[in-house]
DNA sequence: AATGAATGAGCATTCATTCAT
DNA sequence: CATGAATGAATGCTCATTCAT
């Protein structure tokens, strides 16, 4: 059989990555990087130890390469909250419910395990600090501002209300990404409750 | 020259004992049970290797015995909100602060991760399952309906409240005491919020 | 290229399976479960400490493993000599004679270590139940009261007669599978005139 | 109160000497060498650990102190045979039960550990090589001879019967020794048709 | 590209021995 | 003399990583 052209072998190639890496990212934010164990990861992705060495050079080169990509797609969800539909409230409570279910938590649970675990190579550190905190602030603050201007969103310092909302979501994403059922998730609604101008609610 | 009468060895066990409990919580907390190395445990408390073994049996029964400690504190913490001065909504403010710094937050994230982390013991998981979220759910239930009566609290389903409440608040712990500075911890007032009857908040 | 295929790994699996059983079992017969120390396996079987583990899950399994093998040979053994020739007694000398040099022996010093020594695994103390002396008395059972019916054998209790057989046969396995030259063997010739009708010796 | 005098000092010393090395006797004779802790040592003595070590440099140094007296004893034993009653025979049968129920074994046992156990200190090595098989077969050379003489111990060559008969013997004490009921002890006269003439026996 | 056998460094635990009292 | 707390070296076992095929 003639073999394969370059490109299909690419393609191969790619493929593999991102299987291994789909297996990985769930191995990881499951157990955190110091009980996944590259044999789990392997086994998941449905391939042998050793092959996992061909596309990976080190536990460390995977781990730092999902949380990489974990933050590009973190920021990217955080950024559509512009184009979701509504007004300020609105897009934040849809922002809200989505990360509060499946959709974006596991990002969120990888790049927390990578900012509070042990053993986390140092240039995951690194680039921890690029993604922090204040970078998702800047990002909702003009969302956050208009939402003021427009009489739905409490009349608190918005850096300072920013940064509840956002410490609240995490801690909740965190707890609730462990399979662990004795959590409950609270409803959108109410975590809405922190920022929205209470005159809103009322009416 | 005559050994060290019993009262003397007595309080050195004791001293030693709380010595390396406060080690073990210490790192436990912050690592979890797999990556918190005995060796770890043992440098933090000062001693060698070998003297944590005359003191706890294993690393598990170390780890069991700290939970077993850790869900008598946090249910004694929760229990004397009761205690508080205020009305019942200035109580569960009072209970948030001092969760949300120091004072509470190690214990919650220690029984945060006997929940959460691989490689639990046995025994752990059972004492998990007698300390569930209900149990605490319980405790603030009356607490809770004074407020709902008194128009202070919001008039939702209380146990939902409660539990989107415990659930923020545990959230909020977790992120905060792996001493890390990145999550900011939100202010109590703001967290308040989420229960508050609105038109209370208002005034 | 590609690997190897599935008869060869099973083929390579196999063999190492063996030179570690044979290593284990001399390092085990020798020293006995705790002295044995799994490097000095490995080290006796030329490969790493680690591979050990590959081919067997623990060190109790590698012992229980051989302990059941040597239960089976030693029980084949003894049964082997209906198929001996000659009388009786002179069947008992061949399987004695078989004995007292090396073939039979390793198998029984390892059934003597995990009956006497300490750290003996549960499961092969169960395993022992099983075969304990009273099987191997009522396999030779019948051949030492065909023995005494042709006038070949002492005409005591054949059971008493078997158990002092086995006991000493026993005891000179033992003492002389520790590789230590100090004992001497006893011939067989010797060992035989313990059962041995004595008229018939005379002549 | 005034001070023990040193007569008084002395004894308690020797008193303490004692109370170990019969402690440590039962536990290295059972255990063997390596499995026999030096807590159990003591904790069968009824003192602490460390004052095992205001009598006894190491285990080592006790053990050696143990088999030196085990080698007294047996030799005496040994010698014994010599003045108990009756006839060579009948001399020798005494001894052999004397051996096979408890009184004499623990020495031999001892001995047996000696020479067969791992980590063994060289000076052992070195006292047993002194104490050979050979030691024991001269002393007994010229009772077996005596008995030839008589006609009650078998024709064959005496110093062959004299191995034979204390390899049966050690052996039958080496299995009895551990507690084990599985294995029988073999009546004394049994054991006696290893030697005897059997035209004797008939009679 | 793919496999799984093989290695070795790291960690929990045990135990002989020392030392302050 | 007597105690038991304290130490650290040794051992079973795990797992990331390498290598021959």
């Amino acid at each position: 059989m003639a073999p394969l052209n370059d490109e299909q072998l690419h393609q191969i190639r790619d493929e593999r990555r991102e299987q291994i890496k789909a297996a990985a990212f769930q191995v990881f934010a499951r157990k955190g990087i110091i009980s996944a164990k590259m044999s789990m990861i392997a086994e998941t992705a449905g391939i042998s130890n050793g092959l996992l060495y061909h596309y990976f050079k080190s536990k460390d080169e995977l781990f730092t390469s999902l949380v990489q990509e974990a933050m590009v797609e973190s920021e990217a969800t955080m950024r559509s909250v512009y184009a979701m539909p509504g007004t300020p409230i609105e897009k934040i409570r849809t922002l809200t419910e989505g990360m509060i279910d499946e959709s974006g938590a596991p990002y969120f649970m990888l790049i927390h395990q990578a900012r509070t675990s042990d053993g986390v190579p140092e240039k995951v550190k690194q680039l921890l600090e690029q993604y922090s905190m204040d970078t998702y602030m800047d990002m909702l603050l003009p969302l956050f501002q208009e939402g003021q201007h427009a009489g739905e969103i409490a009349a608190d310092d918005p850096r300072e209300l920013i940064a509840c909302y956002l410490s609240v979501l995490s801690g909740i994403m965190v707890i609730n990404s462990n399979g662990n059922d004795d959590y409950r998730h609270p409803k959108a609604d109410m975590l809405m409750r922190l920022i929205a101008n209470p005159e809103t609610i009322n009416k």
